[in-house]
DNA sequence: CAAATAATGTTGACACTGTAAACATAAAAG
DNA sequence: CTTTTATGTTTACAGTGTCAACATTATTTG
């Protein structure tokens, strides 16, 4: 019954799944078509089925990992609907300390290139990974309904606390930074200050 | 006298240098040691008599690097040393401006895992990468003269600045976001919100 | 239902990588 | 001048992404 008879059935799932496990194992750079194919107990060749490339199977992971995130982010934005402060502090934290308990996750997703970065200033955005645009938007709408101003004032904002909480977490996961106590509470602090 | 008859002369800068230039032009991930040799006219493995690994040259190169961008952040440091608010300012202009326009080197900077971070919170830090320290030692002694509070306090001021600075670099080096203007402006304008 | 076709997996190859051991040459030290 | 040390070269190995030729199974079609 394990054994497998040839085709393997889901083996496009299998590849993001096993893929996802060991790109959270041992990370990015270690990363290597050839053994995600092992693991799913198929040749080095099989994957080329399903994806053109490496970069193409890390990019069907991200949009994995990225769906769910956004969904917990969607979560945490519906639960604190009138207030619009508790809102971008609660997105904030639950950012931060989603990406600094898993590293990995952060980061074979910000090191690939966005080919379509979202476009600012005018408040639209094509789409790059998810819960990026999932965040702008809690932020752009918010902003907008909170400050009543028009365009290009509140993006300003919006960019400083998004600016802020990103670059935090990108510190915290790539080591630059090493903050002694709770993460989640250092971006409340800062982010209350500046809202 | 082009011809070069067995011993190099200056590998291990010639290394540093061609590697910087290959890094710049191809990007981390096509960067590879064997070009690098092949640019200074070498075996493959000569390198290895200077580095003992290809990420040990990419910490020398970065250092090179860094040393550069230090003594700049300095001098605007050192230019604007009665005005605190316009040191800040004017050191995160130069900061994002110089990332902006060198991405390859502001990539393969922070995608390597820092082994010594800074440890903030007591004010105190080990050496990563030097800008760094440069800059966050601008930030700190810079808050505790101008708000003359005890340590604790200020500390998360300066981070606060910092992540806004590095995070909004980060999304414009990444592609995360296209800002369509200034960049420069845009972070003084931000920075100057936050202080 | 049988035959043709498309989808999926395998094998083997190629060019490239980082790295190490064995060897060669030139420079420095004695 | 001889010996030692520093530096380069050759060759090799294991691992990588990727592709072409081939094998097998599932699916569609006559």
């Amino acid at each position: 019954m394990g054994k497998r008879n040839y085709h393997h059935g889901s083996l496009e799932n299998d590849l993001i799944q096993k893929g996802l496990q060991l790109l959270t194992n041992v990370g990015l750079e270690e990363f290597s078509l050839r053994k995600v194919a092992e693991m799913c107990g198929v040749s080095n060749a099989a994957p080329y089925r399903h994806f053109s490339s490496k970069e193409a199977l890390i990019t069907a992971i991200t949009t994995q990992v990225s769906n769910e995130f956004t969904s917990a982010l969607d979560t945490v934005v519906q639960h604190h609907k009138g207030d619009f402060k508790k809102q971008i502090i609660e997105v904030s934290k639950l950012y931060v300390s989603f990406m600094v308990e898993h590293p990995q996750h952060f980061k074979f997703i910000f090191m690939m290139d966005h080919k379509m970065p979202i476009t600012i200033k005018d408040g639209t955005f094509t789409e790059p990974e998810r819960y990026i645009v999932s965040m702008f938007k809690t932020l752009f709408e918010g902003f907008r309904k909170e400050q009543n101003t028009e365009l290009g004032s509140w993006s300003m904002d919006a960019l400083s606390v998004w600016s802020l909480v990103h670059g935090f977490t990108v510190m915290l996961v790539n080591n630059t930074i090493a903050y002694e106590g709770s993460p989640s509470d250092a971006v409340e602090t800062m982010v209350s200050r500046l809202l």
